[in-house]
DNA sequence: TTTT
DNA sequence: TTTT
């Protein structure tokens, strides 16, 4: 069980790449605000999101910066290395899942709408991380 | 919504220690597997946990290195400086409510046991982040 | 671990009684969407909630019918019996935290605004069940 | 987003079924402890679950009474008549991926072993709940 | 009993 | 830095 759920806004437009075997991956953060109690300050996490292949397309035509989405996903660790040859980790949530919120008459326009996206209908549950392309 | 959970092995004993208002801080990373698909290379993330207060002090005194428990907890986003002066992110959960999943026959011994305990009871859903002591 | 998360939006007005100790409840249900894949027949569940409290008072206060949210809480099964004595047993979803999901510009008016609303911050994660007034 | 989360052991061994169309239906209840504080009554919810297909199978071939399990899925209300034309509605867990969590050494014996599976490999998300033969 |  |  590795399971996530957040609710948040695109801090960025998502970007799309393509592994070398021609796999769509989008990439974006979201802002996740904390509900801290009264007298406590507020603060929010910025949460980096993978989505990979039809998913990554979606997301890359249907999503701009400030777009509210409930994403469902995995927390990953991946691993890699600096151009000066350090070692680092970086957490990333890799959706699974992912809801528009926006109503349709909130965001208006061509891009408007909102639906449900799942990686799960494509068969693509797990990604090997090497091939990650950033 | 801010939500992990996740069932994993310790792979390591809690490290306890105190902020300087007295508060317990317990960490520790569990290893959780994912289950490729057959023909998958598995693999495994090892996930920063991080309770506080009472939970903490439950942690320190009840889980060790290969106990196998349940986390949920929230997804946080952490910036710190290195030594040197760089900035880094790094990413933990902070957990809300913990479940021994080891039964009292499976493990045996003084440590053994299983039960489920909520921060949420000891009134510390939120910590300011800056508190951290380590 | 008993973890249920929801978005869908009210049926129905939120309904607030008050038990003999003059503990507020609010129930209502809302109805989350099956996305079914393309040429399966989308449905609908209507789930029963129920909230205590202040969250209770909250959602008597905030929430009408239409309105979209996230509800996190537990899954309670409850028996009661019929008039005729008969013994029946009723699913409905205890409410720990609710967010509203209309963004302030989306739903506009006095009633509208977007937040997140925790059971937990008032002490009341569990309740027992022979108390419910209806 | 309709996501549920139990852990708890099986409180009868699975029946498992056939739809017209030859589809395994395994169905079962599991035990929910419900961790009150302390001073509060300690209950238990009963919480029926059913799982399709592969899942199915694997759950008539490997679960019986008394086993740990965790249970991700969907909460669905059913509506149905009695045999007197009364019309009921029920709510149930249809499992999307179940862990068995009762270790190696712990279950012993050949029905033994810890995993996870999961219906969504088998791309079966989604079931027209007229099927179901009960 | 039902929402968009 | 890693668990079974």
């Amino acid at each position: 069980m590795n399971k996530v759920i957040l609710v948040g806004r695109l801090s960025q437009d998502p970007e799309v790449r393509y592994t070398q075997n021609g796999k769509a991956v989008a990439s974006f953060s979201i802002a996740v605000n904390r509900f801290a109690g009264s007298g406590q300050k507020e603060s929010t996490d910025f949460i980096p999101i993978v989505a990979w292949e039809k998913l990554a397309e979606i997301c890359g035509n249907n999503l701009t910066k400030g777009r509210r989405v409930l994403v469902e996903g995995r927390l990953q660790i991946r691993s890699y290395e600096t151009a000066d040859g350090q070692k680092r980790r970086v957490a990333e949530v890799v959706a699974q899942n992912i809801e528009f919120l926006d109503s349709k008459q909130a965001s208006g326009g061509a891009g408007g709408g909102s639906g449900a996206y799942d990686a799960g209908s494509f068969g693509s549950e797990v990604f090997p991380e090497e091939e990650i392309p950033f």
